[in-house]
DNA sequence: TCAAAAGTGTTGGCGCTACACCCATGT
DNA sequence: ACATGGGTGTAGCGCCAACACTTTTGA
């Protein structure tokens, strides 16, 4: 078998959604070049797990989390996206709801945080380019799939998911015709809970109605929203 | 720095289409395990070559072939699906004009050849699965981005295009709503040459406008055609 | 004159966009 | 009473689906 001297990693872009923003989950390198740099959660995969397996793993041992939502988001391979060693990095997409997990710092005394999206620090290696990808993948993949309820809680008021709609795409969009379209899917349910805003009036709580989830996810939605 | 014994690879699942048929490139394994099974061309990443300078190089090392379509499609990385050592492998999704190359087995003297897609062989490792997601993606793909003419001569009669989508999403299509849709892109521009069928009509040749056709690359198209 | 494929328009219905005011609550 | 966000209906238009006959050529 030839010799080939490249290393196989994975990265995680996970988004999470609080208070109207998009946030990012990062991790403080605490060795090598990029020493005190953010970076995404990931690291090198072990010979006998699958990637997947070592994505969870990794996000597990460095933050904390699991994930509610993973896909494979795009493979980084380039020569010199690491200038110690060639690495090869399988990148993924996670979604969260921040506020189900605690987020802590793995024994190696990483810290861990979220950022806005829009206030990214400085990021290690390519991961820039990893988490412009991821982004963009959100945004198309949000417009055609009813993802983006993993990132909200189990019930949720409906302006929630209008500003969560309008948070990722970065456009206002036309509440009337938002909600009448979601609403026609079906797969919201009301519950006959109340929200107890912090002012104005309250809202109807609503929660998945995760049959018709299930069957929109392989149908695809359609959304493709105005300029208010 | 940690031990790994990982390999990586990567392989081209390479569209063509001939005579109303949807067709693989495929060649047949020489060593290993899978010996005179045919495969996906591919192979090992050299330690200082991108990813994508890897599939162009083995493209054309095994086959001759030099694609006008590239892109990345997915990575595979079960811990199983090289029984021999762990590989991990990118997969990439190509599309050529088959009558633009002739094939060339490579120096190992492997066989090279086109498939069509709905009578393939066996093939070795998981390269159905592979074949499988690149499918999967040119049929999503050709739906909203005008892809598909990579697959074409410069100059055609407009059924080669409307052939070619009934051959890709596998359902009959409207001739005449097809028709005004795609010239409503205004990609495709009159040449003053006419075909000369076996039998039938003869037909007006057409040619890409190239500059309409970046520009749809971006925008996207949409397509969402009609049985019949 | 027949076979084979090319070429071509219209209509109805549906779904999307645009748009603004009243309601329920807390302060 | 005011501020804050929640909740709601309609009309017009554009786009898409449905649909079939005529034309050109070669045999």
């Amino acid at each position: 078998m030839i010799s080939q001297n490249i290393k196989v990693a994975v990265d995680a872009v996970v988004f999470g959604y609080v208070e109207r923003q998009l946030q990012l989950l990062l991790i403080k390198q605490k060795y090598g070049s990029e020493k005190n740099k953010w970076a995404l959660p990931g690291g090198f995969v072990l010979d006998h797990e699958d990637l997947d397996t070592a994505v969870t793993r990794e996000l597990k041992e460095e933050t904390g989390i699991t994930l509610a939502y993973l896909e494979q988001l795009y493979t980084f391979g380039a020569v010199k996206r690491d200038n110690r060693q060639r690495v090869v990095s399988i990148a993924y997409l996670g979604l969260i709801n921040p506020k189900k997990f605690k987020l802590t710092a793995s024994t190696d005394a990483l810290e861990v945080g979220w950022f806005a999206i829009d206030a990214l620090p400085p990021l290690a290696f390519d991961h820039q380019e990893i988490v412009a990808k991821g982004l963009e993948r959100l945004q198309n993949k949000i417009s055609y799939k009813p993802i983006g309820f993993e990132l909200l809680n189990t019930e949720f008021p409906f302006s929630n998911i209008e500003n969560l709609y309008q948070t990722i795409l970065n456009k206002p969009i036309d509440r009337r015709n938002f909600r009448k379209k979601l609403m026609s899917f079906g797969i919201l349910e009301e519950t006959d809970k109340i929200s107890k805003p912090e002012s104005g009036r309250p809202a109807k709580l609503f929660r998945f109605n995760t049959k018709k989830y299930k069957a929109l996810e392989q149908k695809g939605f359609h959304f493709e929203i105005k300029f208010a």
